[in-house]
DNA sequence: ACCTTAAGCGCG
DNA sequence: AAAGCGCGCTTAAGGT
């Protein structure tokens, strides 16, 4: 290591026959040299450099770098991560100047490329070459400087940088929040999971057999449409049983059948309950999925258009709420669970600075203020009224509401309606931070073309107007869902600084081994777009409860400096998750 | 026999 | 009563 004063940034990238280069870099792009090391020395390197001037490492994908530091029991206060930061970077609005950085292809990956296999399986940097393969961004050391260079004079072109640097902070500190919550997994109580299911469906039944309460409820359903063969889980011979039956539905789906009045509905709909309950998240899961009292899936941050996480293995972001009981503490710990109340409203609120609409969440149930302010009936009505104004409803009660919300907070609808122009004639729009929506795809701006030609049949332009809708929809939405996940990343990025400064527990307090310290000390172990659940310590819960509404505050105040909009928790310490 | 698509339902 | 956004996953059906 070169002797002076530490510059900000570290960047690290492979030199071949299993080196590592790391190069200190500060802002005005000056350089020391590299320091080498053999790739078995990086995680004691990362270590120390942590302990002693803690850099913001710059590395080409934190899912490909991070796991082997966290298996080697080393965590990382802040990254750059090369290859979500390019993505954001390569299609921003805002980036006046993206040029250099479009013209580096070999960043762009689609994170669902990425997202196929758990990384981190032990073995630190493997050295057999054998990386590279089409589907992965360049881990090496000068193509790493190369496109951090790229990235800071992109950044630097921005309209606003600060509020792009931000999300690019959030977007790289949620790709160390994804890693550690993979190594830290779900306390998960197979045996609790067990019981919910056998109490649903009846004991484990052996070797394919239906267990006994799916088998009584489609004996039940047979019995009712008078037809004793038949197979409930093929959807065009269930309906053709229904139709014959007299039930007149053109679908099979729960909607729909709960609209008709016949003896085979109810035993149907619980047949229906119980084979996705055994489908999805049966004996087989348990088997497959949780592993010495932990759940780990792979989590893809960004890996949805807006920005919101997607994820990798076992469903983890769908888990029903009625297995939530068997997310349960380790003995001697506790879950403290927070979620945000109505966090896309109250981003709208704060983004179009209505003053109206902060004045109705103030009380923490915006639905309920909405209805204070005469606007509607019920609190169902404003729940309706707002999905639907953040959806682009068009049919039905939801539809018929909106247009008073547009009476009543103007300046949220025309943040909205605004973005919903813009989609509808092939537009971009972008979130608070900077994440911009893609373009519209070729197959879309050939129909709108061609339906504005003299020669256009009339089926061709009400399809192109569905499509421009349709189209208009998703940008409305986008727009709100995006500046959500935003908010949600930066009250995540706030908060695992926050934990990790806990001191740990005693050695005979520790939770089960799993991950870097996270044994000791209170740790994120689940995240759900607008929802956090931290594992900790029971004389740690009240502390990591303080963290998260802290952190909640500091997010809210970040993103929208000056603004009246809070952002209220539902936050419950318990042995496990789920409904007190 | 294999791969892709659609239906349906879980989550926010 | 049941639409308007974004997903992942399992199953059956359809295409090759």
């Amino acid at each position: 290591m070169t002797a002076g004063s530490r510059r900000p940034w570290c960047v690290v990238g492979r030199l071949g026959e299993g080196r590592i280069g790391l190069v200190d870099v500060d802002g005005s792009g000056a350089r020391d040299e590299p320091v080498v090391l053999p790739a078995a020395d990086l995680a004691a390197r990362v270590a120390a450099r942590e302990a002693e001037d803690a850099p913001r490492w710059v590395w080409s994908d934190t899912a490909e770098w991070y796991p082997a530091l966290l298996d080697a029991g080393i965590r990382i206060g802040r990254c750059v991560d090369l290859r979500l930061v390019h993505a954001v970077l390569r299609t921003s609005q805002v980036v006046r100047e993206p040029e250099p950085l479009r013209a580096a292809a070999a960043w762009d990956v689609s994170p669902e490329h990425l997202a196929a296999e758990p990384r981190g399986d032990g073995t630190l940097f493997s050295l057999d070459g054998s990386a590279g393969s089409p589907t992965s961004v360049p881990d090496g050391l000068e193509e790493a400087l190369a496109e951090f260079d790229r990235q800071r004079a992109a950044a630097e072109s921005a309209a606003e940088p600060g509020r792009l640097r931000l999300l690019l902070a959030a977007e790289s500190a949620g790709a160390l929040v994804a890693a550690e919550l993979h190594a830290a997994g779900m306390p998960w109580d197979a045996a609790e999971h067990d019981r919910l299911l056998r109490e649903a469906l009846g004991p484990r039944p052996h070797g394919g057999q239906v267990p006994v309460k799916m088998a009584e409820a489609a004996a039940e359903t047979r019995d009712a449409l008078d037809d004793r063969t038949l197979s409930l889980d093929s959807p065009p011979r269930l309906l053709r049983a229904l139709r014959r039956a007299g039930i007149d539905v053109a679908s099979t789906s729960r909607w729909e059948l709960e609209a008709h009045e016949h003896p085979a509905i109810a035993p149907l709909l619980r047949y229906k309950k119980l084979s996705r309950l055994l489908a999805a998240n049966g004996w087989w899961w348990i088997d497959e999925w949780v592993h010495d009292g932990r759940y780990r899936p792979v989590y893809v941050p960004a890996g949805v258009v807006t920005g919101r996480w997607a994820s990798s293995g076992g469903g983890a972001l769908q888990i029903p709420r009625q297995l939530r009981p068997a997310l349960r503490a380790d003995p001697g710990w506790l879950l403290v669970s927070a979620d945000v109340a109505q966090l896309e409203p109250r981003v709208l609120a704060a983004m179009a600075g209505d003053a109206a609409m902060a004045a109705a969440g103030a009380a923490t149930d915006l639905y309920a203020g909405i209805v204070e302010t005469g606007v509607v009936e019920t609190r169902t009505e404003a729940k309706v009224a707002v999905l639907g104004a953040l959806y682009g409803s068009t049919t039905g009660d939801s539809a018929r509401l909106v247009p008073r919300l547009r009476r009543t907070f103007p300046d949220a609808m025309r943040l909205v309606d605004r973005a919903a122009e813009v989609g509808e004639v092939g537009g971009t729009v972008t979130t608070w931070l900077g994440r911009s929506s893609p373009p519209p795809d070729p197959g879309w701006s050939a129909a709108q073309t061609s339906a504005h030609l003299p020669d256009a049949s009339t089926a061709e332009q009400e399809r192109a107007v569905r499509a421009a809708r349709s189209r208009g929809r998703f940008t409305r939405n986008f727009v709100v869902q995006g500046t959500a996940a935003e908010w949600a990343l930066a009250w995540m990025a706030d908060l695992r600084l926050r934990l990790a400064r806990f001191e740990p527990v005693a050695a005979e307090r520790a939770a089960r081994a799993s991950g870097p310290g996270f044994d000791r000390q209170a740790h994120l172990a689940f995240f759900l777009h607008d929802e956090v659940i931290v594992h900790a310590p029971a004389e740690q819960a009240d502390a990591a409860a303080t963290a998260i509404l802290a952190a909640a505050d500091a997010a809210g105040r970040l993103l929208f400096p000056g603004s009246t909009v809070d952002f209220p928790l539902d936050l419950h310490i318990a042995e496990h998750a789920g409904k007190a």
